[in-house]
DNA sequence: TTTTTATATAACCATTTGGTTATGAATGAG
DNA sequence: CTCATTCATAACCAAATGGTTATATAAAAA
């Protein structure tokens, strides 16, 4: 997945509203009315997150008739996940080494316990 | 991990130039001279994208003389993608089970094939 | 056919975002 | 001490974001 693509799906991942679609799209397909029930939003508020999963390649739509029914679809979801899955473990080996340069040298490490003064 | 920890966590990975930190962060810490090097982009540019690197959790920094340091914190971004792991769970069942139906009647799946005319 | 329902689009607004230049403060080097 | 380096802050700007109301379109229902 190109930097851009990336931008787009972690972009949409960053709103609560469209957060919760998702989540919501957990139990299935459903229709723009149903999605937008839980929120105290108005109609075109809805249809432009939507359209932030949809560019961002994490739904997909099918109009049956008058009604919309989006899906989730785990592709995009996936390869953000595998981005973060990736560098956090670099992320951890660092954090690790750290840790036990600080516990070898008896020094306090700010991630775990109490600080010691210097207020 | 509560929703607005997420919308910031997930807001800052949705920049390019803010992955590129993180991902160099993978090969230790770095001051921010270092960090700001590979990016055509002005000092103060690169310190608001810290900041918003560090509300968010992703990072650390740490004073030494007139440097800091920063190096990258892997709790919150395991956090964000541990939603997407979670939610991609059902995502993918759902998906499954859309692809098993529209097979067992014998259409095509606009997930895999080519599609049929309509267009 | 008329009305209601489901949705989109347009126009607008305030706030946030991502950048800039200019300036300042603290530390280190000469 | 003076100068250079590392970084932050302030003020500003354009574009993007997240919301609104008003209006339009298409399909279903009456």
């Amino acid at each position: 997945m190109n930097e851009l693509k990336l931008d787009l799906v972690f972009g949409a991942l960053s709103d609560a509203t469209r957060r919760g679609m998702l989540a919501q799209l957990a139990h299935g397909e459903a229709n723009i009315t149903a999605l937008a029930a839980p929120y105290d939003m108005s109609q075109p508020a809805i249809s432009k997150h939507l359209r932030v999963l949809e560019k961002a390649g994490l739904v997909e739509r099918t109009r049956r008739g008058r009604e919309h029914y989006i899906r989730a679809l785990p592709g995009p979801a996936d390869e953000a996940g595998g981005w973060i899955a990736y560098y956090a473990k670099f992320w951890k080996q660092q954090f690790a080494a750290v840790d036990d340069y600080l516990k070898a040298n008896n020094q306090l490490n700010a991630n775990e316990g109490p600080k010691k003064g210097n207020d």
